[in-house]
RNA sequence: GGGCGUUUAGCUCAGCUGGUUCAGAGCAUCUGCCUUACAAGCAGAGGGUCGGCGGUUCGAAUCCGUCAACGCCCACCA
């Protein structure tokens, strides 16, 4: 087969992924093999493909594809996320955008909507995955909200509400009031905001004189039902008792003590308008303040207000300046900086208010979940994580688990006409529950299901069992074989929102891990450190990157940046480099392919001992390579195969093979070479599976194999130890090409052309096999023992042995001269340190032995060394 | 305010419990090569007081203290 110069990749990656898709490759099943599972974040169900999939998704299969290797039955599990808020916020957009609202639609109308807009654009994150290489069985992919998934969701929230560990009740809440819904603790960020702080004048009740209150919100007045001083408070001793005018509103509110209040903060003077702020609501519980909503849940001026009714937040924040002004009432406005709160998915300035939620109690799942991270039974990497972790489960508050959303898992809570509710998995549960309570329904009709549905995590936490279907049918075969799941490789971002709550179900549902390893990723950022974003247009599209470098080429781009536990500062010419490692490989197997083989000619004497010497390099870099992925350091596991490919085997070991020009190659040679293409491509699969698997094939053509689905993904690869014998030949090559190093540098500064055969000159005697090879890779007509090396030679040193090359009148005596004594004032700044090292007793007698020995051994190598130099000085000034 | 982390070559990073000439890798740079696998290539070279200061030690990039810069997470200060 005739094969191009260069690699283009798009049409091989097509082919294969088809061939693997259809030959289920993919595909498992429970076996008698050891398991290797993962299961896959769920991006958004109508999410599109960023380069933070990318990174996370590559690391996945690299994982899942080095397990098959290793002859474990790998499974990785696909599938998607409904992502309650962020998905009916796109379906009400486009509503809008057919000038409907949701408010004029009924719940089974909008959910219509919904599963449209799902079956619509959903899946489509999952088809460009598979344009990376994802080797996910795709057989297996699911949905939060597909029959099983909330079937486990809607028994576990009846589950955890018969333990006693969900309840319902009034709570101040992240409100957001752009999607009308309740948000966790967790889904609101916040951020430093330049606002102003407003200092208005309470005028005391009956009184001339007035108190000063400094607060960032002078819209939330209406809602005002105390003021608040510290009682050690000495400026503010004379407002204990009084009552005070909240402005423009012109109710008596009455002066509370607590020692809440900062002294210094200020004037001391604190209101106290339970409904809005959080510790106001605190503050109101304590001293049974009543509260005023003064909100609409848009945001806009409630009736209970009683002015500005029906105007937004932030508006009447700038009109009610402009009227305290007016009336006098405002002292001044100073510039401030705060933190503010936003919603994490509509970017809306929060709003805290107070209404009726569920909540699950989350001291018992915290209680589980700590230790198995603490000791190391589910590890982290990067282990730092577990601080973070641990920080905020001793810190941990009860769940807001409750939404008012429709697009979720609606919460199965049933109100009887009567008052009360039950809770069931189904309405015809819950009318025998209720009747068994002894209410008075009679159909599920006369029962009214909470219209509110669960937070998205609440699903989310589940998947790891629910994909094996462990809620709905526990101790089944699959969970039984799947579960624990091997790796999560995930954000830190979600080590809260997910991890632990996957952690704590695991726990309560199973009794035991989801996982046994959690891999962190960086966040991708773009060259000058930016979090790629939309908005900063900094983010590249994904398939236009496959589409130019390949996707063998980007993966590798992506891991190039990625070293475990730090940001990825992505730059596209990485997958520059990744399309030219491609293009590499590929030659390097032309070459090989373009040879013509015989079996009338011995194997050349140096082949022998270079095979050996490769077969031992696989060995060495091959447990490296092992090492690396025991401790997640794939960045690194992709440079050292990288190099091995690179500098071992194309510019030594082939080079070092290679058949004069139109002479064949001896027949075991050629096999060994190909025997180590398939090693290697063996061990390049996993980051770049698809050159691999189109070089594959073709060795394996080529031996004649009889799999009727031939695949790199069927085989598997390990590796004998080293053995002394192999280190022994290592370091054997290393000299070799320390010494062809030696020449090529001479070749570079005299600018000899590489074909000009040279000779070169040793003192001491070189094994036999080494100067085979120093003769054919430095391009020498000789390789000549000699009692005293020629005059007007250049000269360099491998160990204590010195090489020469004649050169005659070629050479600079004055430059030669000049540069070995520079060698020589260094090694002897060099001895002069050791010296000083051991004469000192100290180090002498505290050292280890083995250590001052090296120290000797240093001081007499460095003496041959300049002994050698000062030869070659004395004889280039005859 | 609390916690965590980072600082090593122009860039991105390795460097494990101090000791192998320990100061490394890849990329970038420079020089020379269209050598019949690959110019998306080959050969060679230059480049760092290991953030500052102090300490422990025979010996510190590595351990301790301190300062500085940057980054992240958590927290109810109006």
């Amino acid at each position: 087969m005739e094969l191009a110069s260069k690699y283009t990749p798009s049409e091989v990656e097509k082919k294969w992924y088809k061939y693997w898709e259809e030959n289920k490759l993919f595909s498992s099943k429970p076996d008698g093999r050891e398991p290797y599972t993962i299961v896959i974040p769920p991006p958004n169900v109508t999410g599109v493909l960023h380069m933070g999939h990318m990174l996370n998704n590559t690391i996945q299969d690299i994982l899942v594809r080095k397990a098959r290797l290793d002859g474990k039955n790998a499974c990785w599990v696909p599938g998607t996320d409904h992502a309650s808020i962020a998905t009916e916020a796109k379906v009400v957009n486009r509503l809008a955008e057919q000038g409907i609202k949701k408010l004029d639609l009924t719940r089974e109308e909008f959910l219509t909507h919904a599963w449209d807009w799902t079956h619509e654009h959903g899946g489509i994150i999952l088809k460009q995955l598979r344009r990376l290489g994802a080797s996910c069985d795709w057989d297996r992919t699911s949905f939060t909200m597909d029959k099983e998934r909330s079937e486990s969701v809607i028994k576990v929230f009846c589950d955890l509400f018969r333990k006693g560990l969900i309840y319902r009740g009034v709570r101040m809440v992240n409100w957001d009031p752009k999607a009308l819904t309740a948000l966790s603790d967790e889904e609101v960020i916040y951020k430093e905001e330049h606002s102003k702080l407003y200092y208005l004048k309470y005028f005391v009740e009956g009184e001339d004189k007035y108190a000063v209150v400094a607060t960032t919100r002078p819209e939330t007045i209406m809602g005002d039902t105390a003021m608040c001083i510290n009682p050690n408070d000495p400026k503010n001793q004379w407002l204990k008792g009084k009552k005070v005018i909240v402005p423009l509103v012109g109710r008596a509110i009455p002066v509370i003590e607590d020692e809440y209040v900062d002294i210094e903060f200020g004037t001391g003077c604190l209101k106290v308008t339970p409904a809005h702020d959080v510790n106001d609501y605190m503050l109101g519980d304590k001293y049974n303040l009543p509260s005023i909503d003064i909100f609409n849940d848009n945001g806009t001026i409630s009736e209970a207000a009683g002015m500005y009714v029906g105007m937004d937040r932030f508006d009447v924040r700038a009109q009610i300046e402009k009227d305290l002004e007016t009336a006098g009432l405002l002292e001044k406005v100073e510039a401030y900086t705060n933190k503010v709160g936003f919603s994490e998915r509509t970017g809306v300035v929060i709003e805290p208010k107070l209404s009726m939620q569920w909540f699950l109690k989350m001291k018992h799942f915290a209680d589980m979940a700590l230790p198995p991270v603490m000791n190391d039974e589910i590890r982290f990497y990067p282990s730092k994580y577990k601080v973070t972790y641990r920080n905020w489960l001793e810190n941990i508050k009860d769940w807001c688990i409750s939404r008012q959303l429709w697009w979720g898992h609606r919460i199965p809570a049933y109100y009887l006409p009567e008052g009360g509710f039950v809770v069931a998995e189904t309405a015809e549960e819950a009318l025998k529950l209720a009747k068994e309570k002894g209410s008075s329904v009679q159909s599920v009709e006369d029962l009214k299901q909470d219209e509110d549905a669960l937070d998205t995590w609440f699903s989310s936490w589940l998947w790891p069992i629910s994909l094996f279907d462990g809620i709905n049918n526990p101790n089944n075969k699959e969970i039984e074989y799947y579960y624990p799941t091997t790796t999560l490789v995930t954000g830190p971002d979600i080590i809260f929102f997910w991890v632990a709550r996957m952690i704590m179900a695991g726990y309560e549902y199973i009794g035991k891990m989801p996982f046994k390893n959690v891999y962190f990723t960086g966040i991708v950022r773009d060259k000058l450190g930016r979090k790629m974003s939309k908005s900063l247009g900094n983010s590249p599209d994904p398939l236009m990157l496959i589409d130019k470098y390949g996707a063998d080429g980007v993966r590798m781009g992506m891991l190039l940046a990625a070293p475990a536990g730090n940001d990825i500062l992505f730059d596209e010419s990485l997958c520059q480099q990744g399309a030219a490692f491609c293009n590499k490989i590929w030659n390097a197997f032309r070459l090989v392919q373009g040879w013509s083989v015989t079996d009338n000619q011995e194997q050349s004497e140096a082949n022998a001992p270079t095979i050996n010497w490769f077969e031992a390099k696989l060995k060495e870099s091959a447990a490296e390579i092992e090492d690396l992925y025991s401790k997640f350091r794939l960045s690194e596991a992709l440079m050292t195969a990288f190099k091995l490919f690179t500098d071992e085997f194309s510019g030594w070991y082939l080079e070092m093979i290679k058949p004069g020009y139109q002479k064949p190659i001896d027949r075991k040679t050629y096999e060994s070479t190909l025997r180590f293409f398939d090693m290697l491509m063996k061990i390049l699969h996993p980051f770049m599976p698809f050159i691999t698997e189109e070089l594959w094939q073709v060795i394996n053509e080529t031996n004649g194999s009889s799999d009727s689905v031939p695949s790199i993904m069927k085989q598997t690869l390990s590796f004998e130890p080293m053995t002394e014998g192999d280190k022994e030949l290592l370091a054997k090559v290393e000299e070799m090409k320390q010494i062809v190093a030696g020449v090529r540098a001479i070749r570079n500064q005299k600018n000899i052309a590489p074909k000009e055969e040279l000779l070169l000159e040793v003192t001491t005697e070189i094994s036999p096999v080494i100067a085979l090879l120093v003769k054919k890779m430095a391009n020498l007509s000789e390789i000549k023992l000699v009692s005293e090396k020629s005059d007007g030679s250049m000269t360099f040193l491998v160990g204590t042995t010195e090489y020469a090359v004649p050169l005659g009148n070629l050479i600079d005596v004055d430059a030669e001269i000049k540069k070995m004594e520079t060698e020589v004032a260094r090694l002897q700044g060099f001895m002069n340190g050791i010296n000083k090292k051991l004469s000192n007793e100290k180090f002498v007698n505290n050292a280890p032995a083995q250590v001052v020995e090296l120290e000797r051994k240093k001081l007499s190598d460095a003496q041959m060394k300049i002994e050698a130099l000062m030869d070659s000085i004395s004889a280039l000034k005859k």
